[in-house]
DNA sequence: TTCAATATGTCAATCGTTTGACATAAAAAA
DNA sequence: TTTTTTATGTCAAACGATTGACATATTGAA
């Protein structure tokens, strides 16, 4: 691969001088500045980011940890962030943690290692301690962890309230809500509060089941739902607290013949793309998933720059209601 | 940030020991091994993998080049392939070039000035010849560029067969293909040819509709398939070429009050995780998209190491029959 | 005692780029 | 003509680590 000295060389000036046309520091004639070009040109030069991002301490990077990319709502956010990122000259190194507090550590540590000039923490595993420690510009989805680091969430608590409340007002009298973990501390536990408070507030029968840590075990994911539904065959409502899980009640439902909505009703959380097209179309509560994402890249950005930033980031929701409710 | 110096200082050794009980190399006593590990502990150093990168000419990285990490295919894929190549110490930069040329140019300049290790190229916008002056460690999916360039994909032709056949051998007297963008020359156009070539030697009525560039405008899709089921009420029997198009003809299906599989039948590509879970479940074609990103993976490593490797990896598919069938 | 193995140090170059300090020369303005 | 501006060069340090060549000292074994 070239460097600035070949560049330098065949366009018969000081590396000094092709520095400054790179840079634009500096007085420089066009004339010089064409034959660098050309010599740039000719020996398809590329300037080496890595050279650069030591001199500099700047890396440019980006570090998003997240359970998996591959995961609707994470591959969305995932796509948001290198989105915006992308817009100020930022790049992505992408880290699926898979919930595994192991792996969440090792990516920590491997992202200081190279420099990240901040870290997206979309997944949560660890002690709020063991990110104190951190030391680097963070933002954190859904969860609080110190009066520094700054967190983006939904409304949760707004969230769980207005899928609740359309469950009740639909009439349904046996509810049922479908919770991520609770034992991680997220700020999506809220929304489970919310559904709580509500059925007790208006006196309506709950029952709530709360997934395992591991959430990418497909068959899991089932039996759980099915056993509830042939434990408490009564239930005529459903709050998941994503849409991929709604996407298995509805799928189990189908399997059960139960008609929804008219003997089952279902509410997700997200609003993730495909949620329009499932069959029937799901009710949901929307994040603004763009928003959040564009408001996460900007916290890290104004961190690295010093700027002053809200530590509190928290999107309204908004109730998506399509056929299932 | 603490670096190697300060180690040293702290541990009262040179740096050259540091480096030494960092890489290992030499002859290092137990004693002194603590005194280093214990200050780098106190001082909460990293090593700069920064400027071992500039050091070692080689970033342990790969850059991953896709339409979308949203698109539930390529977020199940880009998964995968960061989590093979986290388990090899690689770390993966995300590009989504949105099938934007300029945008997938400008990415592949990025990377290479990021002197990614290799890259893995999963959107094809641009010309063969544009790829080929690229000139460093390429993987490609589904598209054939050069002799040189290594690709992989599954097996589009026998997909398209299976898919085909499955519908024909149901009893569809019209069946329907919604393909991809077939300009872009891209192997998965072989399922089309598959749908084209077998739907004539069976004498079955046929019509194709294609793709936009811009995959990704919902709407676009939404009335395309529209317009087709509109035009064409006789079609009993869909191939989409992808899962996520089979999700648009089923919800269409569905508003248009038409009964699957007994009016109509369908069959998506791809597998991905939702798939099972529409309602009714997708028929589809499985592509094994653990084992190619894994492949993929190890062809940018092989390549690294300049060790042989196949050019051709076609990956068998298999018929997941369920019930849009 | 002698030799080899072990343990550490010294020194400096290297990776590719940026940048500051300073020198010099030509062109333009006063 | 003199001064200022513009244009380029020279040189060397710095970013943070690795590494090779070589020196020196301490062990332990032969």
């Amino acid at each position: 691969m070239p460097t600035i000295k070949d560049v330098a060389r065949l366009a018969g000036v000081t590396v000094t001088t092709v520095s400054r046309v790179l840079n634009n520091r500096g007085y420089i004639s066009d004339a010089t500045r064409q034959k660098v070009y050309q010599a740039m040109e000719e020996l398809n030069y590329q300037p080496n980011e890595i050279a650069r991002s030591l001199h500099r301490r700047q890396s440019k990077l980006i570090g998003l940890i997240i359970p998996t990319v591959s995961h609707p709502f994470f591959g969305e956010l995932a796509g948001f962030i290198e989105y915006y990122a992308h817009l100020i000259g930022y790049k992505v190194l992408i880290c699926n943690s898979l919930l595994d507090r192991k792996k969440e550590k090792e990516y920590i540590e491997m992202l200081k290692s190279n420099r990240v000039d901040g870290i997206i923490m979309g997944s949560h595993t660890l002690e709020v301690e063991e990110y104190m420690n951190v030391n680097y510009p963070i933002v954190t989805f859904d969860r609080r962890i110190s009066e520094e680091i700054p967190y983006i969430s939904s409304d949760n608590y707004g969230g769980g309230k207005l899928a609740t409340n359309l469950l009740i007002q639909k009439g349904c009298k046996k509810i049922a809500h479908i919770s991520g973990n609770l034992q991680l501390q997220l700020l999506a536990n809220q929304r489970s509060q919310a559904f709580i408070e509500l059925s007790k507030e208006h006196g309506v029968e709950s029952v709530i089941v709360e997934t395992e840590l591991n959430v990418f075990d497909i068959t899991q994911y089932e039996t759980m739902i099915r056993n509830l539904l042939e434990k408490h065959p009564d239930i005529d409502g459903v709050f998941a607290s994503s849409d991929v899980m709604a996407a298995y009640v509805i799928q189990i439902c189908y399997l059960l013949n139960k008609r929804i909505p008219e003997h089952i009703k279902i509410v997700g959380y997200d609003d993730i793309k495909l949620a329009s097209l499932f069959v029937p179309p799901l009710t949901t509560i929307r994040q603004p998933i763009e928003e959040m994402a564009k408001c996460a890249v900007e916290l890290i950005v104004k961190q690295v720059n010093e700027e002053p930033f809200e530590r509190e980031n928290v999107f309204p929701v908004q109730l998506m209601e399509r056929l299932t409710t």
